[in-house]
RNA sequence: GUCCCCUUCGUCUAGAGGCCUAGGACACCUGGUUUUCAUCCAGGCAACAGGGGUUCGAAACCCCUAGGGGACGCCA
């Protein structure tokens, strides 16, 4: 490995797809790719995978830049400060995946599947039923070359599979696993190009890190099983293989993936937290990962100067914020003198016209402005100090309060775009399906959202606190109600569904 | 169901065959400092998943079992 270093510049990448929040496991990604590429002397680069057309956004595109910025996780190369490989978001490199797909078209290693989405629901369905393993079952691959042309010709919708071999193993080395050994009976012939003309991940990954050069692929554990995918891709193509090497996943608390089902999962969650970016990112460092020193307290510029991807162990690292919260009191006690403290504070407080949109709420309804602080607190704070009690109402039994939370945080979720007026859209009409007076509904909100049944604007309350701080405030509810078993959980959904 | 990966205190981890009676940190408990609390300091509790090998010697190497996780999409 030392050789191929000296040899080549070490390039490494994050490729976020920006369909959701910014991800922490994604900063997590970046950071150990970052430090990798940097300790190195090499380059780390950023490329955007945008080519799920229906769920991609631009505003989750800006959301992710921003977050990973905010972190101090910048790169070299990307989507914002082209380099030599661009462009660098794969919506606009269509041509390219096009050129790429033809060549193999022509080696015969990929082939045209004219299979209808329904006929492989239906084979996948009988195949679960069977207890067979699950996979397209090679309809396609021998289509004489005039019906080929046929279909074509008739404008059939369709897609780009590629062959897999039919016998022997995929054999690989991970760079900190070893030698990882697939059956290539386990490998399904993978759509390359979807039918709307766009490259899946598997096509526009290998070509993207072969073009933009990227000599280590650091990424997830879950994509261990796809990799032979991806190395037959290289193999069709004569490209050189880059060094794969596989992180352990971020858990929750349940040792499952990290999900924002279970756990915060939203980088925008802890900046509007208040933690500080440092220690956030401080603390990702430590999943699966220690300095040779054993110090816990590090910079990014301290771990990539120390930094030696040998030393990841690789059992899932559960992300439970009691560390995060001591370190981040750490670096608040130890690295912010009062000014920079006061500063810190006040950019976090006062962010992106905070105050602008609270002032008017609280001016309506203080009569002294020492009134201000108590009334406006819970804008400022993080977890409320709520209990069962405080939901007790005359009217609403327990159960319908627990209800009308839970299905309050499934409507939220819908929002894309998030203000008043897409808030207030949601909680009427949740308040019309629960046929429930308006002004009984938004109690348990005002509980969960301010702490107190009295309280500024519910609605106005909630789209200043954002998305990230709401959810994690009816989640709080939720549980100092008792949550909500399995079964509850069930028929909840089926009902929220009914809902329309 | 099939395949792949993983397994040291509750949690993050150190550990590269003898330095291990298994170390550190968070959390928790006890005591000290502090007008309270927090900080800070001192101490305590607490783990090698189980079973077989290999070896003079195993937390470490090999095998089996168990447990956990992941993948099996025209998502990434």
């Amino acid at each position: 490995m030392c050789q191929y270093l000296l040899m080549s510049q070490v390039r490494t990448r994050i490729a976020p797809s920006p369909t959701g929040d910014p991800h922490v496991g994604t900063a997590y990604i970046a950071l150990f790719n970052r430090c990798f590429a940097h300790q190195h002397g090499g380059k780390f680069v950023l490329r955007i995978e945008d080519t799920d057309q229906q769920r991609s956004s631009e505003k989750s595109e800006q959301d992710i830049l921003q977050s990973l910025k905010w972190l101090g996780l910048s790169w070299d190369e990307g989507p914002d400060c082209e380099g030599d490989f661009g462009p660098y978001r794969q919506s606009e490199r269509s041509e390219i995946y096009s050129s790429h797909i033809e060549q193999l078209l022509d080696k015969g290693t990929v082939f045209r599947c004219f299979c209808s989405s329904e006929r492989l629901d239906l084979l996948r369905q009988q195949q679960m039923q069977d207890k067979q393993q699950i996979g397209y079952d090679g309809c396609c691959v021998n289509l004489s070359a005039e019906n080929i042309a046929a279909k074509l010709e008739q404008g059939e919708p369709h897609v780009i599979r590629m062959k897999i071999p039919e016998q022997g193993n995929c054999e690989f080395e991970d760079l900190l696993r070893g030698t990882i050994s697939i059956s290539w009976a386990q490998v399904d012939m993978q759509v390359l190009i979807k039918s709307d003309g766009l490259p899946t991940y598997h096509f526009a990954n290998v070509v993207d890190d072969h073009l933009m050069k990227i000599s280590h692929v650091i990424r997830g554990e879950e994509w261990i099983n796809s990799t032979p995918k991806h190395l037959l891709l290289y193999q069709y193509f004569g490209w050189d293989i880059p060094v794969f090497c596989h992180m352990p996943l971020l858990r929750n608390p349940d040792k499952s993936k990290l999900s924002k089902r279970k756990n915060p999962t939203s980088i925008g969650y802890y900046a509007a937290m208040g933690y500080l970016p440092e220690a956030l990112l401080n603390y990702l460092g430590m999943m699966g990962w220690t300095m040779p020193s054993g110090e816990e307290k590090f910079s990014q510029e301290e771990m990539t100067a120390n930094f030696d991807i040998s030393r990841v162990s690789l059992g899932g690292p559960i992300f439970d914020t009691e560390k995060l919260d001591w370190l981040n009191g750490k670096y608040i006690r130890e690295d912010l003198n009062d000014e920079e403290f006061i500063q810190r504070f006040a950019a976090w407080a006062f962010k992106s016209d905070k105050v602008k949109m609270i002032a008017p709420l609280l001016k309506q309804r203080v009569e002294r402005l020492s009134d201000v602080a108590s009334l406006g607190s819970f804008f400022f704070s993080g977890e409320l100090d709520i209990s069962a009690e405080s939901f007790a109402h005359k009217n609403i039994e327990a159960d319908e309060i627990l209800k009308i939370v839970q299905f309050t945080l499934w409507k939220l979720e819908l929002i894309e775009q998030w203000d008043r007026d897409s808030i207030e859209k949601q909680l009427q009409e949740l308040a019309a399906q629960l046929e429930l007076k308006i002004r009984d509904f938004l109690f348990p909100l005002f509980v969960a959202i301010s702490g107190k049944a009295v309280s500024t604007s519910v609605i106005e309350s909630i789209n200043i606190l954002g998305i990230d701080i709401t959810r994690a405030r009816l989640r709080k509810a939720l549980d100092v109600l008792g949550g909500i078993s399995k079964k509850q959980a069930k028929s909840l959904e089926r009902e929220f569904r009914d809902f329309g």
